[in-house]
RNA sequence: GGCGACGUGGUGAAGUGGUUCAACACGGAGGUCUGCAAAACCUCUAUUCAGCGGUUCGAAUCCGCUCGUCGCCUCCA
């Protein structure tokens, strides 16, 4: 069985089939680093980030590339109102990215390209684009990309150009075009916006061809998938695929893949309508990023999901029974011989698992396996029917199939010094039957959010994950 | 106005013609275990899948209509 994906351009469910065999480029529209990323932005993001996880999982190179936009309008504003380049403001909250995405388990792009490094591809572009007559330069020295040019204009978002509702929300700056539905490849330059001297002009790169310039450049000029939120489909996806198109006379993505929207209140969550959680916020606020990494990956890409107070405790909740389990096996000891059976119930838990990720990245189906897996190890081992070996073996199954959730606790993840002496203290007040400096030594346990509980492995002990 | 997605229990959500098809998680009720606690396990928590009509031997699953929600047509993950 292989990994089937639904593409947005054909409608279609199908196989993976990578450009080059078990070698699949990815290329997933990033952010634009104008301020703080929001959970929606990241909803989309963790998406890519456990598809790349399960092909790799699945023994596939994956190579994945996530664009940084550093050069838009927001950014010159932004940078402006601060008094700060463009390139200060950038960095400011490029760094901040990356450390939201550590803290929620993404795993790091091969390249995360950034738009102002690749302005010499843009050009080259535009220059096709210019000598093959889908481009055209106004009064100003702005470049558009002519849509008439282009008759597969429109199938990526199903929208027909003639029906497109021209004149209503018109940019005013953007008179002098030859069509208004044209969209901008090159912006001239203006006072108080940065630019670049090149040969098709001064000026700076429109949004649409950043994307199409830093994708080629480092997966070719057709690459296997492309992802976003489904907000890119049109005109951002639409309009990359027009120009790339166009301008290499190569179809460019073989696969279009696009994640429904996270809502806040019964809307998109939108940093244009201002109802945005941000990652920052949350994790300043104490939320457990696993639990809001397990709330965001939890319900299928294509599926509008809510998010609520309650949806991130339900995952703190679902998280907590993990990580029992997780360090339930751990301590666990018992001197017998192996389950015979238990290879074969690890199996068939591994086969669910990948079976429902591979119909479109079922995740939901997947924790579903994970969780009947938890069940029946955690009957075991109440009944004490496996060894050492065994708990060794499923934990083992556990972790090899979090390569792709990442949920679980951190493997190496200690006890901290004056965690470990309070635990030490507590032994002994129970090896010596003083219940009240037991129970005294849990609760100051439990202050430092470690959770203890008493089991015939002896003490065992957890993180107790916040949830706000 | 055009295009599209969706509507499953107290909540989130899987399931897209039959065979444990109503998963899984959260929450709730009862029980077992336990110094206490916690955790875990067991039992229960939708004769029913927005409503109506149709196709079929058989539908949550296909078709039609109605109602409702959301999205795209603009920057947006």
């Amino acid at each position: 069985m292989t990994t089937r994906l639904q593409d947005t351009l054909t409608g279609e469910t199908r196989p993976l089939d990578p450009l080059e065999p078990g070698h699949v480029r990815i290329y997933s529209c990033g952010p634009t680093v104008y301020g703080p990323a929001h959970i929606g932005n990241f909803r989309s993001f963790l998406f890519a980030d456990v598809l790349v996880r399960y092909l790799r999982y699945r023994g596939l190179e994956v190579t994945w590339v996530m664009n940084v936009t550093d050069v838009d309008d927001k950014i010159i504003r932004g940078a402006n109102e601060a008094g700060v380049s463009i390139g200060e403001l950038a960095d400011r909250w490029l760094e901040r990215f990356r450390a939201d995405a550590r803290a929620l388990r993404m795993t790091q792009p091969d390249v995360l390209p950034r738009a102002t490094e690749h302005v010499d591809r843009m050009v080259t572009l535009i220059q096709a684009l210019l000598e093959e007559g889908h481009a055209y330069r106004t009064e100003d020295g702005s470049i558009f990309f002519r849509i008439d040019s282009w008759p597969a204009y429109g199938r990526l978002a199903r929208l027909d150009p003639d029906q497109l509702r021209v004149g209503e929300r018109v940019e005013a700056d953007e008179y002098g075009k030859g069509d208004v539905r044209d969209f901008a490849l090159w912006k001239a330059s203006k006072p108080g916006e940065p630019s670049w001297d090149t040969p098709i002009g001064t000026g700076r790169p429109g949004w649409h061809i950043e994307c199409s310039a830093m994708s080629m450049a480092y997966l070719g000029e057709s690459f296997d998938i492309h992802t976003g939120g489904v907000d890119l489909i049109f005109p951002h996806h639409e309009d990359e695929i027009a120009q790339s198109e166009a301008a290499t006379g190569q179809p460019f993505v073989r696969t279009w893949l696009h994640c429904a929207h996270l809502r806040l209140g019964g809307a998109k969550m939108a940093k244009s309508t201002g109802n945005i959680s941000s990652v920052v916020d949350l994790l300043d606020a104490g939320v457990s990023p696993r639990a809001l990494r397990y709330a965001l990956i939890s319900v299928h890409y294509r599926q509008g999901l809510d998010y609520t107070p309650a949806s991130l405790e339900a995952a703190a909740a679902a998280i907590d029974r993990l990580d029992t389990l997780v360090a339930a096996l751990s301590a666990y000891s018992e001197a017998r011989s192996d389950a015979p059976d238990l290879e074969s119930e690890l199996a068939a838990a591994r086969s669910r698992f990948e079976a429902a990720l591979d119909d479109d990245l079922n995740v939901s189906a997947a924790l579903a396996a994970v969780f009947d897996l938890a069940r029946e190890q955690n009957r075991r081992l109440a009944e004490r029917s496996i060894s050492t070996a065994d708990a060794a073996r499923a934990l083992a199954m556990l972790r090899d199939l979090d390569r792709v959730l990442a949920i679980l606790p951190d493997a190496a993840d200690e006890l901290p010094a004056q965690a470990a002496a309070l635990l030490a203290a507590r032994e002994a007040a129970r090896t010596a039957r003083d219940f009240a400096a037991s129970d005294r030594l849990r609760d100051e346990l439990a202050a430092l959010g470690i959770g203890v509980e008493d089991t015939r492995d002896g003490q065992r002990w957890r993180r107790l994950e916040a949830v706000r």
